[in-house]
DNA sequence: CGTAAGATTGACAAGCGTCAAATACAGTGG
DNA sequence: CCACTGTATTTGACGCTTGTCAATCTTACG
């Protein structure tokens, strides 16, 4: 069941045709590099084009007032970046690499031909946007009604479950590449408290960390300890426009 | 420079072709009544259709843990409604009439139709996905980098910026038919802070309240104390793909 | 081996939640 | 028109979560 990297998520909403999947191979440009740390684009910049993300980590911030930003989005390979700033003048998001990165840009025109000439593909664009804007609406809740362990806890399965693996011992763990105060950029609380609860966690027995190694010894009981429902995604859906072969 | 409600913020992207006005006129059944406090959707139910909003004021909520819930965004009349949820299998949120409603069912089909037939279109409908996540994006930064204070005010010019009217003395003001239990909710407070932050501005002669109506004395004095930037949405953009007739 | 970035810990302060009670307001029925 | 009743607003007191400041320790890397 192993499918293209690029626009993996696609296929959660329907099986892809032949003529479907060579357009979006067509989409991007040649793949770049980045280094640790680059910025890949910046806020503020005009926006020609999204990125489809290769290898790596990404993370989107938005800049607050001195120093202070608040990450949007914690990028994975295969994932679509930069899309939401398509509706403004001038882009919302800085787009920074985490680890070493390749991504390549997708320039709006190509999108435009997408939506033209395959409608499905187009669809399944749209739902992919809506599937962000849930899980935007899903940290909203949990950075609203939550305290600072029940939002680390959300943040912790939601990796867990885009790229745990089992490990040697059986027990799914997965490298975080994320420094702290980069974590307390995404749950919007600051370093020290994310270090205390990350301690509290340990202690209770909930995770294990070695290095940048980190296992959700209790992954059930972390993720009720969120205390956001579990999303199941459309599968298979009935109503999408014909496919073109 | 008036155009018909529904969809109104397509508007701001692309002058819509008769074919496409038709198209959207043509997308939603009978228009439905709703009291004040009702229920137009509930969470966990089945995914089968989206709103459009005619009249009235609508909240749409997640709810949390006993009792909590998160109000995840403030529909006014043109706001297309539920549609995050098209990517689920199950409704990610209730949507509740905050005022008497007036709103209309637009089935999947339809909205699968105009994929198929009107790319253009389509792809409005996607860029207004689009900007919702920046909406989100930015009430995300709200709620994770700045005090309760700055949130409301955020809350305030947001509303102000979308509904605001010029009244008798001249001054731009509004009914704001929400409580300040729902106020709460949208910000991830509590409505006895709501309360008190309200109170703060008046005190600082930023605000003023009669009622329900409520003027803004110094926009944008409030404006710059959200910390956030203002967000310019694209106008006329030249790379959609070929209008309709 | 030296340096810088990140992790960890402690002490204290501030913002916001929580509880509780009083007041204002709107809708309803007599 | 008024009394009644539930809902929303307002206010005060207090405590907990989280932010802030600062110092130390660890790890990665040249």
């Amino acid at each position: 069941m192993k499918t293209n990297i690029p626009f993996k998520r696609f296929s959660a909403f329907a099986d892809l045709t032949p003529a479907e999947k060579a357009a979006l191979k067509d989409l991007s440009t040649t793949p770049i590099r980045y280094a640790r740390q680059e910025v890949i684009r910046h806020e503020q910049d005009p926006v020609d084009c999204v990125f489809m993300l290769n290898e790596g980590w990404v993370l989107t911030t938005a800049s607050f007032a001195e120093g202070d930003r608040q990450a949007l989005k914690i990028h994975l390979p295969g994932d679509l970046m930069g899309a939401p700033s398509l509706a403004l003048e001038r882009t919302a998001e800085t787009i920074t690499a985490v680890t070493d990165v390749v991504a390549s840009k997708i320039p709006v025109q190509k999108l435009s031909q997408i939506f033209a000439e395959l409608p499905r593909l187009a669809m399944l664009f749209f739902l992919t946007a809506q599937e962000e804007r849930v899980i935007l609406m899903d940290r909203l809740t949990s950075l609203g009604r939550s305290s600072a362990k029940q939002s680390l806890c959300h943040l912790l399965v939601s990796l867990h479950d885009r790229v745990a693996v089992p490990g040697k011992d059986g027990r799914l763990s997965f490298e975080l590449p994320l420094t702290q105060s980069q974590m307390g950029d995404v749950l919007g609380i600051h370093l020290v408290h994310v270090n205390r609860m990350l301690r509290i966690l340990e202690e209770e027995g909930l995770i294990v960390r070695r290095g940048r190694d980190i296992t959700l010894v209790e992954p059930e009981e972390i993720r009720r300890m969120t205390g956001l429902p579990n999303r199941r995604l459309a599968h298979n859906i009935p109503w999408l426009p014909p496919a073109t072969l």
